[in-house]
DNA sequence: GAGCACCTTCTTGTACACAAGTTTGTGTGC
DNA sequence: GCACACAAACTTGTGTACAAGAAGGTGCTC
């Protein structure tokens, strides 16, 4: 497995489960549970039903719906249960137009640099491959992909940046994920990124930037494309895994 | 007194108090003391004491206090208490440079538009006045400053960027409070949003851009000279206040 | 049958009690 | 005087009880 793991400099945003804290746990599971499909958006749920599924009591799954309160993956009816966000289409686009300045702005500065970091060398080692060499399993270049877009920020060297840049990325990771039903681009996704590191490294901000919009531009129209109909389908089949 | 309200668009992270929800209130008043240095980076607190403090339970102290966290303005020490978090000013320059980024995406999207957004014509009123109606009162004009970058990037029309640059705004503004010992840029303010608005007016991005960096580099440079002596002054202040 | 008042039930909001673990002070042995 | 063990005092983490209020069903009136 290739290891790229996120220095982990911010607030425990982590995912997974960690042992330490009950809240931390519940935190990552009602995530996961959103991200899978297991909660949809629009689906309604209370406190105490949470806590009973997860063998808690009701707060350390308060302190968790809080939190994902504040990064607006759930809200609360006022005295009358949460409900997962509802899909907001313009909420998406809003959010991949952010990332597109921030990853510009972060190319940019990574042209301005007379040293390039050493996160660049781990990206060419994984995208300026030979055609032999590149990888096929979706679930893998999905996240591969994710890290390429985190890495370029981080790299520019702004920790608040790169921060907002992930919280971005895992908003929008929920809709990337309805569109694992088409053939991935894998290919192009390798040239492009290869085009975009290569550019980076020549010193041309310009291009570069222009070929990373053109670049998120192409997973945008895809996410465009995504209609309420596929949030039925993942609903059936998110009940169909259970 | 001028009303320039933010469009309330976002998950309530409005100051203030409001009578529904203790936790909130908790929550608006914990950050004001830190933004007037009631409590001052690095100082030590237990959720006890705050509760007392407030005659409230821990419960929605502790929601608060979660809330700060995430938002990086406090953090909490495992079983030991909590804290402020320290002063870092690599932290502000990077929030600095986000910022910059941001609003000069906002200006290039406003130059975009076929028609401009009514938020402009407010800044007009407010920046584009001769000199004899030039507000001179130092409060209202820092807080007319901060809701012209504010709405610039309101205005572009992209909500999540507009929370974002708002969260960042806020986090800013606690060392931007050291620097009211200062005589307030009046004039200067005055020129500089003057001449950035008309560039936008007349769909001159580049020129616009170039000024608002500039405009944005000057209160960075003031940022910069704030020493940890200033610190220890404004607790001194704050703590004759009491 | 339609509309309205009421009441039950369920929800989150808040307070409080206890558990787990850290820090700090105290006393003892040397 | 110093080092170490121990205990007491706090601190946050978690569970639970109760309060305030919303929603929806039920029965009554017309």
């Amino acid at each position: 497995m290739i290891e790229l793991s996120r220095t982990d400099s911010g607030n425990a945003s982590r995912s997974a489960t960690r042992a330490a804290n009950l809240a931390e746990r519940i935190y990552g599971q009602l995530k996961q549970d959103i991200f899978d499909f297991r909660l949809l958006p629009g689906d309604r749920f209370t406190e105490t039903e949470v806590a009973e599924r997860m063998g808690v009591s009701r707060t350390p799954v308060r302190e968790a719906l809080f939190r994902l309160q504040r990064e607006s993956y759930v809200e609360v009816l006022y005295r009358n249960g949460w409900r997962v966000r509802p899909f907001n289409f313009e909420y998406f686009e809003d959010l991949y137009d952010v990332r597109t300045i921030l990853e510009c702005a972060a190319v940019r500065r990574l042209c301005d640099r007379e040293k390039m970091p050493a996160q660049l060398e781990d990206l060419k080692r994984i995208w300026l491959v030979p055609e032999s060499a590149r990888l096929e399993d979706m679930n893998t270049l999905s996240a591969l992909d994710e890290r390429f877009h985190e890495m370029l920020v981080e790299a520019a060297g702004n920790s608040e940046m790169a921060l907002i840049h992930h919280d971005i990325t895992e908003k929008i990771r929920i809709i990337r994920r309805l569109d694992f039903t088409k053939p991935p681009r894998v290919d192009a996704t390798y040239v492009e990124h290869g085009m975009v590191l290569k550019a980076i490294l020549e010193r041309r901000p310009e291009p570069a930037q222009m070929m990373l919009k053109a670049h998120i531009e192409e997973s945008r129209r895809e996410v465009r494309k995504i209609t309420l109909h596929m949030l039925h389908s993942a609903r059936q089949d998110a009940q169909g895994r259970e």
